[in-house]
DNA sequence: GTCAACAGGTTGTCAGACCAATTATAAAAA
DNA sequence: TTTTTATAATTGGTCTGACAACCTGTTGAC
């Protein structure tokens, strides 16, 4: 007979996912405090003794250090994603526009198509806020880059990915940082962005990554192509090659 | 002024000591059964708390199993030290490897295709001198994984985006360092990944995008699967969700 | 003899209290 | 005002008691 050893996952586990969750979300990072035993026992709703049982199941283990009085903080020595930031940075800040446009392509290509497969409707609804957002700052530039900008990370976060979010976002703030302070207000279209981020998300709802990538790759051109006018530098290329052209 | 970091041993600390120094006296033989924490509560003269966190992380260590309503038994295989230095914490820490090998797949896709838009006979000539240096080093673990690395770099150049391969080059580093140092050896399987990759520079050669990434998502699924079976936390996941499954 | 119900032992969890170390705040002294 | 000191608030560390969940053996009805 086969015996099933299923047994019930402890609470301070649970506990430890959670943590675990928060930490690899960025929420949590390295150097941070984590808020107060009772605290925790409030928020989780559990006892504090399995706060306790987690917490230093954690700090045995390498997570956090802990100093009474003070309280409980991450180290900033376990691997994690942000990791790469410092030396992504300095690679980022070496390269053409065109490289790193044609990357945040690529990458935006593949969030949209993972948040396509993965998104549920709190995920759906948190887009629409943003595109929603992005409307209502359409007016003022700078808002509405910013709004922008909050979309596409709201995007990545349904991808959940916390590696290929943190790479994404270094591109767009470097992108947004370098160039877009040297565009014309007039250039930028907060209509269209609109119209095709709602019709972004429409397809994601629509588990239709394929064309939700196709609209995402416009939504990218429109600025681009303003781009591409100003800077003469800056040859247009061909569209990503992992798209494939689908009429919308 | 020099000052000491004297830090008062915990309480749970001098009951894992005590217990441990009844380990190593052999009163406490492997199988046998701890006394119940009231009872150590009241032998030791520390709350149960106490007894309760000392017991845990011996148990996190793996000095005992613990069943709910019989007790807690000393494990009768060795409790080796090497569990908690090294193992244990990098399962925990293995947290994002899933994260990281998933942007990988995503990007080496993307990099294949751009490979076989744009690849010349030059760089078809210098993927199959990474292929054959694969082949020579399929003898030597390091130097097959140097010779594969180096094949993945040659690929990125042919993509000519020096954001993606930089990126790439990171991310390849980090799993090495931090992951791969876990694989036994007889694990990764040198006359697969060059048959793949042979494969991948054929599907270049013929300007073949689509199944050129199929392909290499095959190659990279050498490593993983065996990856998950090493580390159980590590579940494994659907396959990208760029890619256009081909029959090979 | 078989099976259900019960009782005892044990770990799992919760709640509250108090102790100990640190930090923040306010009062007092210079 | 500035510095020092005293006090309070915050936070991890420990203790205790209570109950739940689980395993085991015993008892008793059938």
């Amino acid at each position: 007979m086969k015996v099933e050893s299923i047994q019930k996952t402890s609470t301070p586990e649970l506990v430890v996912r959670e943590i675990l969750k928060n930490i690899k979300s960025g929420e949590l990072k390295p150097g941070d405090k984590l808020p107060p035993e009772r605290e925790l026992s409030k928020a989780f709703g559990v006892g504090r003794s399995s706060i306790r049982e987690a917490v230093s199941a954690m700090v045995l283990v390498g997570y956090f250090h802990v100093t009474q009085g003070k309280g409980v903080f991450l180290r900033d020595d376990i691997p994690s994603p942000h990791i790469f930031n410092g030396k992504l940075r300095d690679v980022l800040a070496a390269y053409w526009i065109l490289d790193l446009i044609e990357t945040r392509e690529h990458l935006e290509c593949s969030v949209v198509r993972m948040a396509a497969a993965k998104a549920g409707d709190k995920e759906i609804q948190q887009l629409r806020e943003a595109v929603d957002a992005i409307r209502a700052n359409s007016a003022d530039v700078n808002r509405f880059y910013e709004s922008d900008f909050d979309f596409h990370m709201t995007l990545a976060e349904a991808a959940e990915n916390p590696v290929m979010s943190s790479i994404l976002k270094m591109i767009i703030e470097k992108l947004h940082a370098d160039y877009m302070a040297f565009m014309p207000d007039t250039l930028c279209r907060p209509d269209r962005a609109v119209e095709t981020a709602e019709r972004i998300v429409d397809r994601i709802e629509g588990k239709d990554g394929e064309r939700a990538c196709a609209v995402m790759l416009e939504h990218l051109g429109i600025v681009k192509t303003e781009l591409v006018r100003i800077i003469p530098e800056i040859k247009p290329h061909r569209n990503p090659q992992n798209m494939v052209l689908l009429e919308s």
